[in-house]
DNA sequence: GCACGGCTTGGAACGTCGTTCCAAGCCGGC
DNA sequence: GCCGGCTTGGAACGACGTTCCAAGCCGTGC
């Protein structure tokens, strides 16, 4: 270990290459797996280079987050504006399923860049489906809220378990403890714990998007 | 500083005394401001002997959220299964609201009890609604998934400014930022720049409520 | 009245984290 | 060919969660 050897890496250095190796190990390890030093590492260099291109890591995390939600964004290319809609949610729920630290920090800091482009996507479509003016605004927080919150809901479940695939092992569990509550108090537990184990988390949230859809519906009169 | 002072400190360690002060530090400095060291400091003692009744900062989370969320989830009182509806929603969101750490806990650890009582309470009510049995589940999901959702984002967002009362401020310069986005790509968002500094969070978080409600009430047909 | 032993305490220490600092190396422009 | 700004990356700082353990307190059995 005689001299530093600084000479240029073959690849430089670069935001882009720190974002992309920052998504790799969130996938790998959760949001505990983002280190600066494991980040170091997996780029062959040390903490102050990384420091140079990113201020701190809650950039790195919203620029990483970012990326990730880029393709949900899309096109909405549906002609009824209900199925756009349902393919605007549905983008989301499954880049959120996908990437579990992005449903986290989608919800941790507001006005985002993928946030606005999501609420703006949604409002288009109350537009199209013909809903008041003085609805719309109201209209599109709902459909964003039921829609971040559900895909961040059903990210941190999965994040539970193992990778391994005993999702239904583990709902079994839940209904289990369901069942030792007071049947008194806890009835409605009682009457679905034989659905929980069994239910779609990815169809369960597009009935809900059709409930709130609905109820837009029903706005006019 | 000469020998050890061990004696019976005249109100004894306690895992309730741990939790009143914990959720003092969570509600004076945010997440951040739980630390084992500042609860030592605030009962005036070592981080060991909190480790005595409480396994680990998680569960101390939990504890906290638990203690703070009880009285959201109160007997719904309410003749109206609607309104009994309503008063669950608003009573999480101005909970969230006033302890915006426990919004953060609720949707990042799943099955906890306080998140049980509320579906409960919402499932409750869809019965009392006339929705039909194969939809309760759904149904009470969708309103769960909302309310946390929404309470939550809700909360993040009032956590990005300073306890000085420059809501509006802080929106404000939201929506000049929404202005400035390319017209043809964002009309949405120019079109709502003007409702967003004077709008009502917990008046648009009911609204939704009810377009929820509002899809409920149609599922029969 | 006294020793014993389990319950409880709290300070010290470990490993890891985000972040800062800075000496050193590289390279384009004079 | 040297100079000065752009990059690099290793060392160090302070704070965190957690573990460990010596010490003190007190109820129990004699």
């Amino acid at each position: 270990m005689a001299g530093r050897t600084t000479e240029r890496r073959e690849q430089a250095l670069s935001r882009e290459r720190i974002v992309a190796a920052a998504i790799t190990l969130l996938d790998a390890d959760g949001e505990d797996g983002l280190t600066f030093r494991a980040l170091s590492a997996r780029l062959a260099t040390g903490p102050g280079a990384i420091y140079w291109h990113v201020a701190n890591k809650n950039e790195l995390l919203v620029a990483a987050t970012e990326a990730v939600l880029a393709g949900a964004t899309g096109r909405p290319d549906a002609a009824d504006p209900a199925q756009a809609v349902r393919a605007v949610a549905l983008a989301v729920f499954d880049a959120v399923d996908e990437h579990p630290w992005a449903g986290a920090q989608l919800s941790r800091a507001p006005a985002q860049p993928a946030m606005r482009r999501i609420l703006e996507r949604l409002g288009q479509q109350t537009l199209a489906l013909g809903v008041p003016a003085a609805d719309r605004f109201t209209s599109a927080s709902a459909l964003l809220n039921y829609i971040i919150g559900s895909s961040r809901q059903n990210a941190a479940n999965a994040r539970t378990q193992p990778p391994g695939g005993d999702r239904t092992a583990i709902l079994a569990a839940e209904a289990a403890a369901w069942r030792t509550l007071d049947p008194d108090e806890y009835p409605f537990l009682h009457e679905i714990a034989d659905q929980l184990p069994r239910h779609d988390d990815r169809a369960q949230f597009l009935a809900g998007v059709d409930l709130i859809l609905a109820g837009i519906a029903r706005l006019p009169g």
